[in-house]
DNA sequence: TGTCTAGTAGACAAATCTGTCTGCTCTTGA
DNA sequence: TCAAGAGCAGACAGATTTGTCTACTAGACA
């Protein structure tokens, strides 16, 4: 016998169904507005397989919160070679094309970190550890650019990333990357035009 | 007949309670995760005298909203009178005032929006209506700052002020204190040691 | 005394929630 | 040919959701 699909909950068609329509529908409405009857009917899947590969809701939203960070990872692997000063500014560019999407509605991993209280829950933990790359991430940036202060200004960059994500979604400012580039720039100090 | 309380809603003990009630579940535990059941059984109400007062669960919900404007905006009230600048300051610092109480959940604006996708829903007009107050208060205190270029300085601020609530709940930075100052002076320019 | 108002207590309806379980139909591979 | 696995369909349980409605109590006031 090959060790063929041993391992329950990876390819299967029937599973990516359901996380393809949870995933659409946790991100437009919110987790708690979505009840699993509304995912198998829009998915076109039986209860019983639902429950074979999610034993229960909030392991399916743990799977949505894993796809959404390796979804933001692949879309920032894209990114082409460059200085690591450019590749800070692609990087929060990033936030400008996901808020020209269709049904932009901010940042999934805040919005679903507000209706999950406790920090110790799987789901909270699933968006910390996608924030800690992401803070590693700039803060490997900001020391291949010299930054004297990097660990101070990693924090202040994911400050400014998390404010951007928020202001696109509810204040929609007119010409955003314009703001996001002066937002960083600011942070950055290269631009003291205030 | 002197024009005494004829309009309800307005001055009852019964409704104070269950609006205070609702005001530590929903920022506890968020909107949609906290029952009426659970409301009126907490405020030791009868449910015929929160259907009086709220004849419906989302007119409740607007009513938190609107406290915790009034609340923010009675914060930033009591600060003395000092430079405009300075007031930018102790504006900013109140994020870390917040923080620093035991039940801190992050901005409670942020995590009801998360709940409530509709971008026209009272909730959310309620929230937007703070948010374009708070905007205005940065926007006048920084013109009367003589800075260049108010209405992006006024943008900027607003996304530092989102993405320091956010990042105090969710990173629990050290020194948040230090953050708040470096974010804020290095967006007004004033600081170029990155 | 009688009436009006605010409030309590709780039954009830109708929908919806998560999760379990039974039974059926395919397909694939030995 | 036959057995196992994957999936579908849907009933069911038990809790919980929002909201309505009836019946009662206590105080204020004319």
């Amino acid at each position: 016998m090959v060790d063929h699909a041993t391992d329950i909950g990876r390819e299967s068609a029937a599973r990516n169904r359901i996380l393809d329509t949870a995933t659409n529908l946790f991100y437009a409405e919110g987790v708690h507005a979505v009840g699993i009857d509304r995912i198998i009917a829009e998915a076109g899947v039986a209860k019983a397989t639902f429950y074979k590969y999610f034993p229960a809701k909030d392991e399916l939203v743990r799977a949505y919160i894993q796809g959404q960070s390796r979804q933001g990872r692949a879309m920032i692997d894209k990114i082409s070679e460059r200085s690591a000063r450019d590749s800070i500014l692609a990087i929060f560019d990033l936030v400008a094309d996901a808020a020209a999407q269709p049904g932009y509605r901010g940042c999934p991993f805040l919005n679903a970190a507000a209706e999950y209280p406790e920090p110790s829950h799987p789901v909270r933990q699933a968006i910390d550890e996608h924030r800690q790359w992401k803070r590693d991430l700039l803060l490997g940036l900001l020391e291949a650019d010299g930054c004297l202060d990097p660990e101070t200004t990693a924090d202040v960059l994911t400050v400014a990333n998390d404010g951007l994500l928020v202001a696109s979604h509810l204040d929609k400012p007119a010409n955003l990357r314009r703001l996001i580039r002066e937002t960083v720039l600011r942070i950055l100090g290269l631009s003291a035009d205030a």
